[in-house]
DNA sequence: TATTGTGAAGTGGTTCACAGCT
DNA sequence: AGCTGTGAACCACTTCACAATA
């Protein structure tokens, strides 16, 4: 398959909430306006985007909703479940354990560490946090597939080094540093400090973006 | 001021950053190349991004590390401090209240809102936390800069309705749901879902990006 | 008439390459 | 020699416009 834009990723996981949305509610159908409502984008944009993968819709008509649905789910590589490792129990950590989207879409948290003697034992969300010095032998005996890292700044490199070296291929990263990773490993970063700057940019003459 | 890329901020936020760890280790002058690496861009972008603002190196020299930081704080705008109101005294809440990356650029956090009685009157980072509808009055007194929603997704956009109302002209939101916001709202989003639809995605067929 | 599918045109951000200083 | 500053070339994503179809 050839290269998508990150940015038509996004909207694409957009689409698909949206879509997810109208089911619940018995649609059959939607238009390209009302997806492009949905995912910040133009009509246009919300076919090209589609067309690029194949003809979901009918001309004269739209796309029939849990049709649409499937495909995307397939295009997004969502048609499993993930094991996912969530590594740091304080307060993101535990924010992170009870967040209701990892649940939902098939991702599911296998195990919740930290390398704080006095986390370790808690329960977060029903289960019990190891310590982190068991990530690779755990991780040898059951794989997964991403790797959480809720940590401190100081530490979140060390942190990415043994998700990598126990077989992980993404990564969420939630501390404000650039990891370096090898080759062939996907990372994404959540980074407070560069969102709130944007903001700080956008306030910058007064009036806002 | 012309228009200028969200690309380019998030990088030069992030050139920043970086400057600023040189800064604590008493370099002098750091060359595009530095930069480019902190920021993930070539030399080249790097030169491009600053050069779009003024000359602030020295050819076949470099940038001056604290020159060029102040040059940048002042672009983004960060040559002040910001009140943040953060409404959601969750796990969320609890997490960003603590949040380091707030207090350390100027980002402070005047008060802690939430709807449920029971969490009111809780103390979070020394702040205690208000019934959300002093909101309104609150910031009539003492207006806020930015809000901080981390909230519910389906009481977010009541929430951004009641921060725009009350005189807040930038929004981070942490619930997965895309607010609506008048002209020159500036409102950020952070949603956890859609990056681990990216992230399955690149774990698509078999081997990362 | 309503709406998709798509080649073509347009726009904007990135990379190149080299002139200009130190 | 080393490194910045920048116009020009390049590339990629977006928008347009209209043919195709229900």
């Amino acid at each position: 398959m050839k290269h998508v834009a990150p940015s038509t990723i996004r909207r694409l996981s957009l689409y698909l909430h949206f879509l997810e949305a109208c089911a619940l509610e018995g649609q059959e159908t939607v238009s390209s306006r009302a997806l492009a409502e949905a995912g910040g984008a133009t009509p246009a944009q919300v076919r090209k985007d589609l067309s690029f993968f194949g003809s979901f819709g009918r001309r004269g008509v739209g796309y029939p909703v849990p049709d649409l649905a499937a495909h995307l789910r397939e295009i997004l590589g969502l048609g499993r479940t993930f094991r996912v490792v969530l590594v740091g129990a304080g307060r993101l950590g535990a924010a992170l354990a009870h967040f209701e989207g990892f649940g939902d879409r098939g991702f599911r948290i296998a195990a919740v560490y930290d390398t704080d003697a006095s986390k370790v034992g808690a329960r977060l969300d029903g289960l019990v946090v190891r310590g982190a010095e068991r990530l690779g032998t755990d991780l040898e005996a059951a794989p997964a597939d991403i790797g959480v890292i809720g940590v401190p700044a100081a530490s979140a490199q060390g942190v990415a080094d043994a998700l990598v070296g126990a077989g992980v291929k993404a990564i969420l990263n939630f501390a404000p540093v650039r990891l370096v990773v090898p080759e062939g490993i996907s990372v994404k970063h959540v980074n407070l400090a560069l969102e709130l700057d944007a903001l700080a940019f956008a306030l910058r003459d007064g009036s806002g973006r």
